[in-house]
DNA sequence: ACCTGAACACCGTTCAAGT
DNA sequence: ACCTGAACACCGTTCAAGT
């Protein structure tokens, strides 16, 4: 299961170098031989920590989706009370930095040729879109409503990472907040 | 008196094996070593015909929009001439084989992460729609009908080549050759 | 013009051997 | 427990040399 080292480097060292190679130039950049260069280990030392290159690539999955999903809604709910104060917190935590976006855009990217990441990312998506929508109904909306609007915002940004995957250029972080905002806050649909 | 094959492949024999391993395993089935042992030649031999793997993906772009869209095109004016007879042709040509069918799957998926294919995929689509288009028109729809049923027709069939892509199953061959059908005779949306 | 054979660089994977 | 070093298989690319 999971175990946890602290003194050599262990299985975080290399997700993190992946999930670091993956924002700049996406998975293809995730080579066993590669990462160990950056490491400062020699190749033949990954396969203490994990069985092969899918196995790092799955467990980099699950760190993404445990960091940029549940860890974002605990800390949210850890936080703040009232309804309104979660969507502000939310926005604040989602769109944290740029390594994170580049991180999401090129998940999404990998998503589209591969069964395994597809899969995490339809379940994350899921995920994010049921609590923004009880995010807004707890804020006072009718569910459908709050239903609508969170759809519109998911379709809206995974459209604009998409785009961006694709070499399209994409928004912002500043603009895609503004976006957030706007229609969270904006008049009713 | 053995065999006579051996020697003088051209283009066109690498071009074909990759498309033959697009339909069978994806573009990631491309390999020249692999292509060279099928073909019964030494992968050095590649070179002569191409500068490197990259040129003979886009020769193998270049020859699926050929064979699957401009001589397709080509074929249906030859041969009819009459509106709605034209119709007929297009779906029996387009809908030819499995193996057509496979490769447009191959490519679609490719095109999902690779800027190349999806530049010829793009290209592709417009060509096509604007094609299917005109023919509706030709056989007496006004422009504005002929627009949206094209327009929808495609929107379902490329939706059907990506979920298949993504390993979702998919129609068969049939099932879409009466999708066609029913969207281009039916009743008027 | 077309192909072979050998070379080189790069990568994933295994494993005995070290600490 | 964690890592090295060497090995093997596979692949893209180059090139002198053959026909």
């Amino acid at each position: 299961m999971v175990e946890e080292t602290k003194s050599k480097l262990g299985r975080e060292a290399w997700i993190g170098a992946a999930l670091a190679a993956i924002s700049r130039e996406g998975v293809r950049a995730v080579r066993v031989e590669a990462l160990a260069r950056e490491l400062g280990v020699t190749k033949g030392s990954f396969y203490w920590h994990f069985r092969d290159r899918a196995a790092l690539l799955d467990a980099v999955l699950e760190t993404w989706e445990r960091r940029g999903t549940t860890r974002v809604i605990e800390r949210v709910e850890a936080g703040t009370p009232t309804g309104a104060q979660r969507l502000e917190r939310l926005v604040e935590i989602a769109f944290a930095t740029d390594e994170v976006d580049r991180i999401e855009a090129g998940i999404r990217a990998w998503g589209a040729s591969d069964g395994r990441a597809s899969v995490v990312l339809r379940r994350t998506d899921a995920r994010r879109l049921d609590y923004v929508t009880e995010i807004l109904v707890g804020a006072g909306l009718d569910r459908r409503t709050a239903k609508k609007r969170a759809h519109i915002l998911f379709l809206a940004l995974i459209g604009d990472f998409t785009f961006r995957a694709h070499g399209g250029g994409g928004s912002s972080r500043q603009v895609r907040k503004e976006l957030v905002e706007l229609l969270l806050v904006g008049t009713p649909l």
